[in-house]
DNA sequence: CTGTTTTTGTGAAATAAGGTACAATATCGC
DNA sequence: GCGATATTGTACCTTATTTCACAAAAACAG
């Protein structure tokens, strides 16, 4: 069998480009577009449609509308998901301010903040502080949480969030969280992108001296 | 030989955890305690540092300034790296008013806006106008840049960085810019991490039923 | 209707990444 | 100084992921 992490990111992305297809007007895809759309070679394409039991037709391509069909079933976008987010400093708010999040079925339906002057309303999402966690996380069903608070306290917050009922969390603070293995975290450390591509652009100015 | 992309991404991971552990006051480190930290195997951590000859000694494991000094050394962290920032609205703004990237050896020095009303100060960081842009790459020789324009406009405005002379971006933008080969591009899309969380959320969730 | 072109679907090969196990060796307690 | 113990360094194995290459099918042109 093939791995399948890595094929169900790509899934994600072709989902994007395939919309942003659609929204221009095609109804058919060739593998080679999407592939140069999302970034990845045709024949990875092909593999991994494949894999999913997505097929086109050959010389015709793939119906866009049924690949989007079939990637939200896999996907389980059935249904817009509603998630919170704690730590409504400066990454917080901007990412409460997103738009972009809805138009892919997700969406920030509550903020949270232990400082009491970032209380209230920010655009549309209620900020609330962390005492209504808890009640809300329940009484909504909340399954996953944005994490941006200062690494300081980011494992206890962690903490909290887990003990609500979150079952996946988003950090963005740059430490490695400590919790139960049934929880899900997934992290994003922006620092060590930046540092990353730096390397690679260090590398690349080498090579051509 | 050992792959490599991925070895080089980890290093930055250790890096970040062994300055913790110097704060902390410590001298030596286990490769099991620095895996941990860092959220891998020990094995992987003893691995990485093999295939780049550090060493440690057994049972007393490594000591934590020449880990830092040699991968200082690999990732060419020799100075301050002055980056820019394009587009200074809200990620844009969150991303110039972070005060982590200096303690990681990276400056955004300056931002850069169509729109004049977001010109000015933020905080310590300039926002100039997009004319001036040229101009400051040549000037200060900067050679990243981080891209935090609507996806309408990333194309085009990646396509002035490049003839600026910037050689590799940070792009936040939700699409796949199309540049020449010799720039990197490194890729954050916020969104489809999320979804990708979710769908391991929902994905482990069928599994305890 | 036939030959040509294009594009899919996939087996096989290649590459990358990670895990296991254990010998080698340093340290420690006594 | 010596046996017990802890930890590294690495050879080997397993799995995951990607690329290559090409036959098969569909579409098209004339
Ligand atoms: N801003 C960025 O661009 C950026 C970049 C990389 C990483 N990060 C990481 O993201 C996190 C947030 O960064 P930021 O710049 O938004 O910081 P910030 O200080 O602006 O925001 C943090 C927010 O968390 C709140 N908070 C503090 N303690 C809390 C607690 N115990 N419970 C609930 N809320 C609490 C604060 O009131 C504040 O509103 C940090 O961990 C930072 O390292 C941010
Ligand atoms: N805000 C988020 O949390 C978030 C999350 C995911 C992705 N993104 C992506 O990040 C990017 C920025 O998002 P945002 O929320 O900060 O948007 P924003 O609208 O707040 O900021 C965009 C900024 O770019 C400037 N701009 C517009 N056209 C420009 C041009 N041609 N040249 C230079 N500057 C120009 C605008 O004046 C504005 O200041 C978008 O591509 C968005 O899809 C943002």
């Amino acid at each position: 069998m093939i791995g399948y992490r890595s094929v169900i990111l790509r899934l994600s992305h072709y989902r994007r480009c395939l919309r942003q297809f659609e929204e221009l007007g095609y109804t058919r895809v060739f593998s080679r577009n999407l592939g140069q759309a999302a970034g990845v070679s045709a024949a990875q394409v092909r593999k991994d449609f494949s894999f999913f039991g997505l097929s086109g037709r050959r010389k015709g391509g793939y119906i866009i509308a049924e690949l989007l069909e079939k990637i939200n079933q896999i996907l389980k976008k059935d249904r817009i998901e509603k998630v919170i987010l704690v730590g409504a400093g400066h990454l917080g708010n901007a990412l409460i301010k997103y738009k972009g999040f809805e138009k892919e079925g997700m969406q920030i339906v509550a903020a949270f903040d232990a400082d009491p002057a970032k209380l209230g309303k920010k655009g549309e999402v209620p900020v609330y502080p962390m005492d209504e966690l808890f009640r809300f996380v329940r009484d909504y069903g909340i399954r996953v949480a944005i994490l941006t608070v200062p690494a300081a306290v980011a494992q206890d917050v962690g903490e909290r969030l887990v003990s609500a009922g979150i079952r996946g969390i988003l950090n963005f603070s740059p430490i490695t969280l400590r919790l139960p293995e049934r929880v899900i975290v997934s992290y994003i450390n922006l620092a060590i992108e930046l540092e990353h591509l730096l390397y690679y652009v260090n590398e690349s100015q080498r090579e051509n001296r």
